[in-house]
DNA sequence: ATTTTGCTTGACAGCGCTGTCATTATGCGG
DNA sequence: CCGCATAATGACAGCGCTGTCAAGCAAAAT
């Protein structure tokens, strides 16, 4: 079965109509220079009148550019953090006229190498955007270098230099969020780990520690849980948490999902939040305002990184060489009222 | 900037080191019949050794076929559904070999011939896929034919003869859940709508009306409230619910945004779930799970909707007249906490 | 007026594949 | 063993566009 009846005037159509060389209507259509301005008007007009699109398959065969990156990403039970990725990511390849496939991925997979191959060669996509965690899989790298794909990371834990990266005061978030449970008089205060391959559980670990220092407030090691970003996790080590002889009064959760599970397992136990624990979390997904307590968290402008890391990737891929960052991304603290 | 080193082998080389021409590498290739066995097997051995993948633009300009499929979806809040959808529609595009673009809508969209008409035309897109609400939408589906872009549509309200419609059990879902909250005693039931424009609205409506009608309790107007599938408006109505002089003591929200806003604005109010009122909701979200309590909830198979739905499309596109369905999907009621 | 320079434009050869059609094997009945 | 139907294979012309390079042309320089 053919394609719809969308669009059959091609170039020449264009060209004819315009009284010009097709490779004149090229110029126009992909915004060269050197072409007259009473000649680009000429060609925009044929080219409105006839409603012409380039054929995006000419022209990928012919330049040797297939205007298609790649997003490769864990799926995740809960879709909240990659929606943004998502959104972002689709804004920035809109407005540049890119196109975005997408790769969802198991961890661990095994095969991830050939997986991945196999679609970097078949789509013949540019260059690839790695959302967390996918940025910290060293085969995972390796093989994009070897074929010399170009990709950008969004909070990697690892930086290599000359790569795009996209960064967030993680550390600093934590920090301010503990350093605000600190000054609401907590002093045992439980951590939850995200998994260790996350390039955002070190950094959010690192702030609790910084503000337990600054504030005379000894690190002990019980009351910090791994857990891996799953509600289950975030429920178990929760558990954990509150078996404790001295129970901490406040939780951090490394993000919503384990807080939602935090906050279960508090319950269950008869706790009520924030009168008894006080909880929070990181991200502010959806959840974090529909549960019960609306959850105090951290804002991330995801979205808005990931706009950015696609959009460098694209400059870099038309030979922009782009600035590359700079400043990491802010984050806000959202207080709601699962804390006292 | 070139793409990656990645495949460089193109069907010349094949045809050369397999020792037969071009044509037979292709219909090898594309599985097409005629070719003897040992020749297929001289030529696979060569595309193995080759690393030989087709390129797809060229395949595209050649065959004046884009194997593309497009995902035209609103953009929501909660991303659940969509996240289900995205998961069966790559998991039929992968098998067949298809790619799968997209574009997220937010409504009303004004432009929205427009936009997808560029959309389509762009990039090719051989057929489209339509997840609620977006099929019923009148300008879209007219556009769609004028186009001959064929598509598949998930839960919409209106059939049209001879189109892929992808339906669940909406209506006898509804049914079951309220005549589950009625064999709990309860006889005043609210119930909140969905958004009037998008298809399971109308059918939770209904079976909700036929379970009373059943069980001899009468409708009364006053029960029966507007949402729009938000958080927002599902606490605002259940608000309304429980100000009537006899409120209900279980509700039923349309989806599981609205009933967590329904959770939080009874919780507001000093009511305790499930003992002085039930909550239930549709779709069996993560949201559903993770609150508390969690909730009551009907579960629907989306993501192998959303795959049949793609996979139906994609054979017709490549001519194979598929036997359009038949059954509805069965849902299921998920039975939690949030009910007495 | 002539040359130089740089801006405009066009001719043309592919990009790697599939569709069409011609040609060459192969198998089968008589 | 021949003739014919049918299977298997190949030759070749595009698909619609961009890259390359040469040609045309106007303004600036001599």
């Amino acid at each position: 079965m053919r394609q719809g009846k969308a669009s059959k005037a091609t170039i020449f159509d264009v060209a004819e109509l315009a009284g010009v060389s097709i490779k004149t209507v090229s110029r126009v259509v992909n915004n060269e220079p050197n072409v007259r301005q009473r000649t680009r008007d000429k060609v925009l007009a044929a080219v409105g009148r006839l409603q012409y699109k380039p054929n995006a398959a000419a022209r990928s065969l012919s330049g040797r550019r297939s205007w298609i990156i790649g997003l490769v990403y864990e799926n995740p039970h809960e879709f909240s953090y990659m929606k943004d990725v998502l959104d972002g990511a689709l804004s920035a390849c809109e407005e540049r006229e890119y196109s975005l496939l997408l790769r969802p991925l198991s961890l661990p997979a095994p095969e991830i190498a050939g997986r991945i191959e196999r679609f970097v060669t078949q789509a013949r996509v540019e260059g690839i955007i790695l959302p967390a965690p996918m940025g910290d899989l060293p085969e995972l790298l390796r093989l994009l270098r070897k074929l010399e794909i170009p990709f950008a990371s969004i909070t990697p834990k690892t930086l290599a230099a000359g790569q795009i990266n996209i960064l967030c005061e993680d550390e600093q978030a934590s920090f301010s969020l503990t350093e605000f449970l600190i000054e609401r008089r907590h002093r045992a205060i439980g951590f939850i780990k995200g998994s260790p391959g996350h390039g955002a559980s070190g950094k959010r670990l690192a702030g609790y520690r910084r503000a337990l220092k600054k504030h005379g407030i000894g690190y002990q090691a019980p009351l910090v849980r791994q857990g891996d970003f799953d509600f289950d996790s975030g429920k178990r080590a929760a558990g954990e948490l509150l078996d404790l002889p001295q129970a901490p009064t406040a939780i951090i959760a490394s993000n919503d999902d384990m807080a939602a599970g935090a906050l279960l397992e508090a319950r269950q136990r008869g706790l009520s939040i924030p009168e008894n624990l006080s909880v929070v979390g990181f991200d502010d997904t959806p959840l974090a305002s529909r549960m019960w307590p609306p959850l105090t968290t951290v804002r991330q402008p995801i979205r808005e990184m990931a706009e950015t890391a696609a959009g460098l990737l694209m400059d870099r891929l038309n030979g922009k060489a782009p600035p590359l960052p700079e400043q990491p991304f802010a984050c806000e603290i959202v207080i709601r009222e699962s804390t006292t």
